[in-house]
DNA sequence: ACCTGAACACCGTTCAAGT
DNA sequence: ACCTGAACACCGTTCAAGT
């Protein structure tokens, strides 16, 4: 059913000419439906109604494409609110890359594939530090302690919440995972937390965590603790 | 002249038969020398002298050989010092972790994309998390606390460095990138900090971060608000 | 029963042929 | 000059044929 409407749309779409941002908006899309891994150029381009080497005529090759995607994503962030402290200021937008995050899951992926492919941060992205710089600047951080600061806030400033695992509900039980009694012997200091944690959280089914709280709660511990670095 | 070499191995290990271990310790291997993206099931097998399918009787699957992967890198880390406060018992061990990682600069992208896949974590970095929460249990932090610690020191406790972009000298200048100038104009705080930076750093060459100082710093910034949450 | 070559269904991108 | 189909060099994995 879906996949009759996406069709249509993929003829209609044929009479509209293709631009970047057309490309762009249909990638984010694709990714939004399937995640970063059924975002191929050939997917896309079949999205657009349109054979795969039309693209190319828009993005040099699947690296733009992907460094334009983040710069519509970053575009979707709140600008800063004025008229606050630094630490509400950098609170809150953090807070909305976060929820910009959380619309598109699959973006922090790319986003870091990026930077270890030690490419140069996108233009969109520089702005966004470069602001986010500007807000330390004018709570009145020396040029130094902000380098420190942005290093301490790290992927965090783009609402990464730099999990070590997922601990969400909803995966799919391991068939041959040991049984959970021979978890519990194991590893006995995890079993205790997520025990406690399961039995804490009371109508939520599956993991206790609330992801959200967990999030502020990291957030505001480094930004505490940033402000006792002030003068 | 490294390829002759690696062939001369090929064809020697031919001889030895295959093995879970040895399977996994080439793969590290090969991806220590030529990154992630070098890592196939086809040139590991060519790497192994042994023809791709053979590596299917020790790995069910590629992502299989990649957990195997992870296991073997977590065993790298030193075990926990005994005798010592819970604090410096985390940052040594913490510590030891970043040296693996920056040992093995593609294994962060492994671990956060099997994370992102939402599979369960691998037996030794169940064990590694156990560990670490039986540290801060035995300094006095409660269940619940220890729950906020972890997500707190998130993927950092792996040695995670969570950098926002890698600003690490080395990389080659944009051709079609804006001058500086210009950038200085479009960006001024990042400017104003990178030139301030650079000054600061003296003789090292293009950037100015020491990653290692800023990564203590985070993580001691991290582990003060964890202590001054203690009762 | 074990091993393995060919084949399948993909992928990003090049390039030459068609308009 | 523009557009595009076929082709290239890969990939992980299936499967049937060979020993």
């Amino acid at each position: 059913m879906a996949e009759i409407s996406r069709q249509a749309d993929a003829v209609h779409r044929t009479r509209t000419p293709l631009s970047r941002q057309r490309v762009l908006s249909a990638a984010v899309a694709l990714a939004d439906e399937g995640g970063v891994d059924a975002l191929s150029m050939r997917k896309l381009a079949q999205e657009l109604g349109v054979v795969p080497m039309a693209l190319y005529k828009h993005v040099a090759h699947k690296n733009e494409l992907l460094d334009g995607m983040i710069d519509v994503l970053v575009g979707e962030i709140d600008p800063p609110v004025a008229d606050t402290d630094w630490k509400t200021a950098v609170r809150l937008r953090v807070l909305s890359a976060r929820r910009m995050l959380l619309r598109h899951p699959w973006a922090s992926g790319i986003i870091e594939a990026r930077m270890k492919a030690r490419a140069a941060p996108t233009p969109a992205v520089l702005a966004y530090l470069d602001s986010m710089i500007g807000i330390f600047r004018a709570g009145g951080f020396s040029v130094g302690l902000v380098h420190h600061a942005m290093h301490v806030m790290g992927s965090r400033l783009l609402g990464f919440s730099q999990e070590l695992f997922d601990d969400a509900p909803g995966r799919e039980p391991d068939p041959d995972a040991p049984p959970p009694e021979e978890m519990a012997a194991r590893y006995p200091h995890i079993a205790e937390l997520a025990s406690a944690v399961a039995h804490d959280a009371g109508s939520v089914v599956g993991s206790g965590c609330d992801d959200q709280y967990e999030f502020e709660f990291a957030l505001d511990l480094t930004l505490d603790g940033l402000a006792r670095l002030l003068p």
